[in-house]
RNA sequence: GCGCCCGUAGCUCAGCUGGAUAGAGCGUUAGCCUCCGGAGCUAAAGGCCGCAGGUUCGACUCCUGCCGGGCGCACCA
């Protein structure tokens, strides 16, 4: 609502002051007042033009708002002058609240025939998941779930580095420190992800100070290259055991994937050999002959845009030994998900995970090399890729690729969203066993998956649902213990899913477990707790006095003179120009969720959409405080309250389906 | 050494493309349940916005230089 409002009235102002000054002016923004007593609206152009005329800004600004007044714009009661020369816009408030109450009302947006493709998780396949991954999860997720929202068909990738060092060390865990086998592996009991958590840790320590263990790393990665031997055996089930565990945790998350990737069918399959030759047709690869790089393939990087400041900008491609670096398979699957490459994966659906607590079960494939089936997966026209800010360096070699293969506009659509780390705070370090000297200034401790340091997300998930569950009970004691969990679970979601969003990207999180845990204050809970308060409002309303909401609504959208509850338009209308703040201040705010969604989005900065929700749920708890709804006395009062808690309702419910955050019925 | 990011209330963080009296949560203090559920609300205290210059009618915001911290710059990912 209020976006719309924001260019028709920069419009309108811009007409405005041409005709006195003869003059357009270059920008009108329509901004919003620091305070609610200095209008609705705000716009600083008499400022900005007064010093271009060499007028004065207050007497222009004066003249801007005497000529608005006269003509009006369609949305405006009034505007006055402020301040320095700020021009203030007052907006006719029962047209800003049925025009609200219609675009919530109104259905979904047409789809747009653009497929965005959404790159999240990508956790090496190796351990328990953290919670960072999980602030990468989330973040992903919330965007896939604004993509859709705004009408792109979206596909969420999972990628899988299976043939990585990570893996191998695991490998090494098991077979040479366990001495076990491959089925010795599969009988490992759950959680294996934890299991192994502990053996990565282990066999990190050991291949750091052992060196025949070290070099036996390098027999080990190739073999999984190869595909042959135990090793191979035994990481193929480290893999897959493991990348059911990360899926099954972040699906306690609400977060569901479409397909997983697996970097070994990237050369299992050619694609990389396909993406090679490629880019040996253009002159930005060589094969080293000489120095420190001898024998390696090379892409040429030192000196052109972006990597002039780097000493050895060049990067390796292909080892010496043959074998392919990450970043070369990772130029292989970019050139794919653009469908830039003429072989493809082959599918198969993933099977053995377990369904969703709420039963939910989202279909998830992954790529094959062995049998699997044809899908239509890739072909994206845009794709984000959701990677810490650590691997910007190469996420831009990535997105340099696409022009040196002459694919511009893959390489003007793709984009790293990058965010930072999540660390741990001293306090909570220590708490976790993890060293940390008392004359230690840092902090911050950073989390280490080869340490072992870290908080691992189903870790952080059982203590929320735990003391949620309980909170519930002591509650709702009338609940039975399956439903305590089942709001619980909800709850504990909500707190995870909104403390991992409420940062700016470019934010490290400090991560403080009592502050994680926490359901007070600028919480996922407090959002659901108002979102639960107005649909108890509803009840209320219908158990009680027999209200319908919706019918209510409905009525008085379509002006009904004589209305079943006593209450008309013209008389909500004039509630609402004499209300003094808290009502007025959340329809205000209610208006503006669609901007914020798009600005959320446009910036990658997903914070403002948690930031927002949080701002409409304060702004709700004041007038709920504030004005009695089912005990309003006035019909038309009531009415009004109806309107506005129902508009909240919708708004806050859209804004917490995009942030992942569960809406309990009751809490 | 080079590049990127960050220094805002006791703590954790917001502050939109420069704009009006710098905000929120936690913590502290004082209030609010005969009234739609107190996971809530109200109020108070708490700030040379790291430091120093510069640009501007106007700087937390832009530029430069310092100081302090983080992260990158592998034949790891």
């Amino acid at each position: 609502m209020i976006n719309e409002l924001r260019s028709s009235l920069a419009a309108g102002i811009g007409r405005a002051v041409e005709h006195i000054t003869g003059t357009v002016p270059e920008l009108v923004s329509v901004e919003d007042p620091p305070r609610p007593d200095m209008g609705d609206l705000a716009c600083p152009v008499a400022l900005q033009m007064a010093r271009k005329l060499g007028r004065n800004p207050r007497q222009l600004g004066q003249q801007i708002a005497d000529h608005l007044n006269q003509h009006p714009i369609a949305g405006v009661r009034r505007w006055t002058i402020a301040g320095p020369g700020f021009l203030n816009a007052w907006l006719d408030r029962g047209a800003a609240l049925f025009e609200l109450i219609e675009s919530v009302r109104a259905g979904a947006v047409a789809p747009k025939p653009v497929k965005v493709l959404v790159e999240h998780t990508s956790i090496n396949p190796n351990k328990a998941a953290h919670i960072g991954h999980l602030r990468n999860s989330c973040m992903g997720d919330t965007l896939a779930r604004i993509f859709r929202h705004q009408g792109y068909p979206v596909e969420v990738h999972n990628y899988i580095d299976d043939t990585g060092v990570q893996v191998a060390d695991v490998v090494i865990g098991f077979i040479d420190l366990r001495g076990m086998s491959a089925d010795d592996v599969r009988a490992v009991p759950e959680p294996f992800d934890y299991y192994c958590w502990d053996l990565y840790t282990e066999a990190s320590e050991r291949l750091a100070h052992d060196e025949q263990l070290a070099e036996r790393r390098r027999v080990v990665l190739r073999a999984l290259e190869a595909e042959s031997g135990v090793e191979a055996e035994v990481a193929e089930v480290v893999v897959d055991r493991i990348v059911r565990r990360h899926v099954r945790t972040m699906r306690r998350l609400g977060i569901e994937y479409d397909l997983l990737v697996k970097e070994g069918d990237i050369l299992a399959l050619d694609l990389w050999a396909e993406a090679f030759e490629r880019l040996k047709r253009t002159d930005s690869v060589y094969q080293a002959n000489k120095g420190k790089h001898e024998g390696c393939w090379m892409l040429h990087l030192s000196g052109t845009a972006g990597f002039e400041d780097l000493e050895e900008a060049d990067k390796v491609l292909v080892r010496s030994n043959g074998v392919a670096t990450y970043v070369a398979k990772d130029i292989a699957y970019h050139l794919w998900k653009y469908g830039l490459l003429e072989r493809t994966f082959r599918y198969e659906r993933v099977g053995g995970i377990e369904p969703a607590p709420d039963g939910h079960e989202h279909e998830v494939w992954e790529t094959t090399h062995q049998g699997g089936q044809e899908q239509s997966f890739g072909h994206a026209d845009r794709a984000v890729s959701v990677i810490d800010v650590r691997q910007s360096y190469l996420q831009s070699i990535v997105g340099r690729v696409f022009y040196l293969v002459g694919e511009p506009q893959a390489g003007k659509t793709f984009t790293h969203f990058s965010y930072e780390m999540v660390a741990l705070s001293p306090v909570t370090a220590r708490a976790l066993g993890i060293p940390v000297a008392d004359d230690d200034e840092r902090q911050f401790v950073e989390m280490s998956g080869r340490r072992g340091y870290g908080v691992k997300a189903d870790d952080l998930l059982d203590e929320l649902v735990r003391r949620a569950t309980e909170e519930v009970g002591q509650r709702n004691p009338e609940l039975s213990n399956s439903e305590r969990e089942r709001i619980g679970r909800q709850i504990a979601v909500g707190a995870a899913r909104y403390f991992l969003l409420k940062y700016a990207r470019n934010t490290v999180i400090v991560f403080d477990l009592e502050a994680a845990l926490s359901f007070e204050g600028e919480t996922g809970p407090y959002l659901q707790y108002a979102a639960v308060r107005a649909s108890h409002i509803f009840n209320k309303l219908r158990d009680r006095i027999d209200v319908d909401a919706a019918e209510l609504v409905g009525g008085l959208l379509r002006e009904v003179e004589d209305p079943v509850y006593g209450a008309t338009r013209a008389g909500v209308c004039d509630k609402l120009a004499n209300d003094d703040g808290p009502l007025w201040n959340l329809v205000l705010a209610l208006g503006r969720l669609e901007e914020v969604i798009e600005q959320a989005v446009e910036s990658l900065e997903l914070s403002l959409l948690a930031k927002y929700a949080f701002g409409l749920a304060q702004h709700f708890n004041r007038f709920y405080h504030g004005y009695p709804i089912v005990h309003a006395e006035d019909a038309d009062d009531r009415a009004l309250r109806v309107l506005v808690a129902y508009a909240f309702q919708k708004q806050l419910a859209t804004a917490l389906e995009l942030l992942g955050i569960p809406l309990p019925d009751r809490m």
